[in-house]
DNA sequence: CGTACGGTAGACAGATCTGTCTGGTATCGT
DNA sequence: ACGATACCAGACAGATCTGTCTACCGTACG
């Protein structure tokens, strides 16, 4: 059901997908929809946190590496999902494009996700060594949304390489 | 018309704002708006193409200076508008999210777009004599869109600094 | 003077949206 | 065996969506 709703809400937006298209798709009662979730931005902000959660698994699930050699994996991920099909862009920086007020419950969960990233990617710079790690994780965090948007509207066969240019440049 | 239908999309999101709202806030009748625009996305359309208009009379406006200096002079402009109230993030990063089919009109024209600003990056760089003038404005692409997306969605008053220092370390 | 045109307001159709509610059914644990 | 619980299908309310249509008004031009 969550599931079901992560797909179309992904692939087609949030606002263009109905209840009704979800509980048709998840072959599901109307009635038990509601039972387990209040209203649909509920269901949203499900879908962001369990995207949230996914994404630090699978920064958990990282094989064992230096710092730098994790930052360098992480970016590598971004450049490897984009050239999935049906990537459709980063689903937190696509939902905070349809959710303007930013103190509703979806852009509060998109900023913890963000907070997360920033200070995961500072830790790692600090590890490494790096005498700016602030300044350079924040770096790291405009590249990465912007690395996520550019391999759903441009060439993604490119990314990877790219990536690895675009993060050496950054890290000096 | 138009102007109204910009404010009311970028603020809120194309598929949140109403044809009754624009032309409520436009003091105009809906006959009118269709005697004008044969459908929403048209009208979605000429939003996408007056930014991208909009976008390029900017350039042409910038004050005469050295390539490089334009590379930064551009990215300040990003900067800049994050720090104006009212700022929402890139128009054509959140069209594109809104619409996920490729071949739409309104994708089409976020394309044609990103197309002129890549070229433009591009000769900018080969006339500064850059090594990888392609390369390197694929990556400034990238930067351009990860500056406008964090610029919503993160602490817009950094973003100056932050920006000149990660272009010079993408230039090398 | 008259007519063609572009504007207005707003009803209307048909679809879709969120969210509630009714009534029937199946599957549990006790 | 029985009651609680969760499920189902689907009607329903009330709002909103896009897009069309009618009927009227004012103006400008021939």
């Amino acid at each position: 059901m969550l599931d079901t709703a992560t797909n179309l809400f992904y692939a087609e937006g949030v606002h263009a997908v109905g209840i009704d298209r979800i509980i048709a798709d998840a072959r599901v009662a109307k009635a038990t929809f509601y039972n387990h979730f209040p209203s649909k931005d509920e269901l949203v902000r499900a879908y962001i946190e369990e995207q949230d959660q996914l994404g630090r698994e699978a920064v958990a699930r990282l094989p064992d590496a230096s710092p730098r050699e994790k930052v360098f994996a992480i970016f590598h991920r971004i450049a490897e999902a984009a050239r999935q099909p049906g990537y459709r862009g980063c689903p937190f920086l696509n939902a905070a494009a349809e959710y303007p007020d930013p103190v509703s419950p979806v852009r509060k969960a998109v900023d913890n996700h963000r907070r997360w990233n920033r200070a995961l990617l500072r830790e790692l710079l600090a590890a490494d060594g790096h005498p700016d790690p602030a300044r350079t994780a924040d770096i790291l965090v405009v590249l990465g949304d912007g690395l996520l948007v550019s391999g759903d509207l441009d060439d993604a066969t490119k990314l990877a390489a790219l990536t690895r240019d675009a993060v050496t440049r950054v890290l000096g």
